[in-house]
DNA sequence: TCTGGGGTCCTAGGACCC
DNA sequence: TCTGGGGTCCTAGGACCC
C-alpha cells in the first residue's frame, strides 16, 4: 500500500506555529522576492474565502480584506520539512521525498483491513502533530495517483483510505482537473471531447487517446481509470538542471541592469552547481517581457563548466541575440546537460578555479553575500541612479561581457 | 498594485550522419 | 530523370508539478 502524507496549509501553519498571533487568522504567505505579488501559501482562515496559493496578493486581499501578509521564511519551512520526514521515517525506511511537504511511504501491512489502516494513519498524524505541532492529511490506496487524490479530498487534518475494489468506483464522479497531472489545458481537451469525470474514460478507447494526445493521451487514460505508480522512490534523482529567475523590481530595458541581473543569476547556479560538484554544457536565458510574452535562448557547448563567469559570458552571449524591443520583467538563467564529473577541459584556467574555491570557502563560512562578481552590484544601486562613475564602470563591464574588448584590455579593466 | 520561483518532461522542426 | 530511411543532437516552446 501507499501512503500519501500531506501538509496542510504548510508554509501558513508553519508561520503560525511560530507566531501565535497568526493563530486563526487569514495568513498570506508571500514569496521571498523583490516584488510581493503572489501568494504562495495561505491559512485555511483565508481558503474559506476562496483564496489560493498561484493567485496574485492583490486578487487575495479583494476577496479576503483582512487577510495577514507574512514574508516566506525558507529556512523554517526547510527544517519543519527535515524534522517530518525524521518522523515518516521511523514508520518505514521506504519514504519518498516527494515535494517539501509532501512523502509517500509504502507499507506492507500484514493486515490491510481498514480500521488497521486507519490506525496506522491516525498514528502517523499524530507523530508528526507531536513533532511540528503541524496537521496533515493522508492518502492511502494501492498506488500514489489515487493515495494523492485521496488526501487531497480529505484536507484538512483528514485520512482518507481507497482499497483498490473501490478504485472504479471512486474515479467515477472524480473531475478529470483533481488528477495529478491532469492541468487546466487537458482538462480543458477533455471536456470539450464530453470528458468531465474519470469515469467517462471508459467509454474512450486507449488508442483514441494516444492518437490524440500521443505519450500524455496515454498518460490521462491511465490516471483516469486510477492507475499509478505502486513503488516509491527513495533515492532521490540527479538533477537535470541549476536555474535562477528573478522578476526585477521595475520592467526594464536599461542593459546594465540586465547584465547586471544576469550577472547574479549566474552566480547563484555556479555556487550552487560548486558546492554539489555538478558541471553543465548548456546555459539557457528566459526572458519574460513586461506584456507577460516570453522567450528562452540556449545554446549547448562542447565542454563542461560551473564557474560563474562563464555562465555569465553564455548568459550574456545569448541575450546580445534577442534583440529587446520591449521592457523585461523576468530574466532567468539556468544550466543543463549536468555531469557529475569534470571533463578536463582544454581551456581550463587553473587560477580562476582556486579564485572561485576561495571565493566559495569565504561565502560558506561568512555567508552567501560575503563575497561576489561586483556586477551584481548595479542593479541594486541603480535606484536610485547610479553615479557617472558607476555608469562608466558598468559600460566597461558590458563590453567586457559582450566580448568588445581584447585581452589585455579586458584584464586593463 | 494582475500574474513568483524551483523544477521535469514532451514535442516539433532542422541539421547532420550513415 | 529528383531527392529513402534510420538515427542523434540541438533549439524553442509549452504543459505540468509543488
Amino acid at each position: 500500500m501507499i501512503i500519501h502524507v500531506d501538509m496542510d496549509a504548510f508554509f501558513a501553519s508553519v508561520e503560525q506555529t511560530f507566531n501565535p498571533f497568526l493563530r486563526g487568522k487569514p495568513v498570506f504567505v508571500s514569496g521571498n522576492t523583490a516584488r510581493d505579488s503572489v501568494i504562495a501559501a495561505c491559512s485555511y482562515e483565508a481558503k474559506k474565502y476562496g483564496v489560493k496559493s498561484g493567485m496574485s496578493i492583490v486578487e487575495g486581499l479583494n476577496m479576503c480584506p483582512g487577510a495577514i501578509i507574512v514574508r516566506g521564511n525558507p529556512e523554517k519551512y526547510i527544517d519543519t520539512s527535515q524534522r517530518i520526514f525524521n518522523v515518516l521515517k521511523t514508520f518505514t525506511e521506504k519514504v519518498e521525498l516527494y515535494s517539501i511537504d509532501e512523502g509517500f511511504l509504502e507499507i506492507n501491512p500484514e493486515n490491510m483491513r481498514h480500521e488497521n489502516l486507519m490506525r496506522l494513519g491516525l498514528s502517523i498524524k499524530n507523530a508528526i502533530n507531536k513533532e511540528t505541532s503541524l496537521t496533515c492529511s493522508i492518502g492511502i490506496s494501492c498506488n500514489k495517483t489515487v493515495a494523492k487524490i485521496a488526501s487531497d479530498l480529505c484536507k484538512p487534518d483528514g485520512i482518507m483510505i481507497v482499497n483498490e475494489s473501490e478504485i472504479r468506483e471512486f474515479m467515477k464522479t472524480l473531475p478529470v482537473e483533481k488528477v495529478p497531472g491532469i492541468g487546466p489545458k487537458m482538462a480543458e481537451q477533455l471536456n470539450l471531447m464530453g470528458i468531465e469525470f474519470c469515469g467517462q474514460i471508459e467509454k474512450i478507447p486507449l488508442s483514441l487517446l494516444k492518437k490524440k494526445f500521443g505519450v500524455r493521451g496515454e498518460q490521462v487514460w491511465y490516471l483516469c481509470h486510477g492507475m499509478g505508480e505502486t513503488k516509491v522512490r527513495i533515492q532521490s534523482p540527479e538533477p537535470k538542471s541549476f536555474g535562477h529567475s528573478y522578476t526585477l523590481r521595475n520592467d526594464t530595458d536599461d542593459i546594465n541592469i540586465i547584465l547586471s541581473v544576469l550577472c547574479r543569476l549566474s552566480h547563484q547556479v555556479g555556487m550552487r552547481m560548486r558546492q554539489e560538484s555538478y558541471y553543465g554544457n548548456v546555459v539557457t536565458v528566459a526572458v519574460r517581457y513586461s506584456d507577460f510574452t516570453a522567450c528562452s535562448k540556449r545554446k549547448t557547448y562542447p565542454f563542461w563548466f560551473n564557474d560563474d563567469q562563464t555562465i555569465f559570458r553564455y548568459a550574456s552571449s545569448l541575450i546580445f541575440t534577442e534583440s529587446i524591443m520591449k521592457k523585461i520583467r523576468l530574466l532567468g538563467v539556468s544550466v543543463s546537460g549536468i555531469h557529475k564529473r569534470y571533463q578536463m577541459n582544454l581551456f581550463r584556467d587553473e587560477k580562476r578555479e582556486r579564485m572561485l574555491k576561495a571565493m566559495d570557502a569565504i561565502n560558506e563560512k561568512y555567508g552567501n553575500d560575503t563575497v561576489f562578481p561586483c556586477m551584481m552590484l548595479y542593479e541594486q544601486i541603480a535606484y536610485p541612479p547610479v553615479t557617472k562613475t558607476h555608469a562608466f564602470m558598468f559600460s566597461d563591464l558590458k563590453k567586457i561581457s559582450s566580448g568588445q574588448f581584447t585581452g589585455a584590455q579586458e584584464k586593463q579593466v
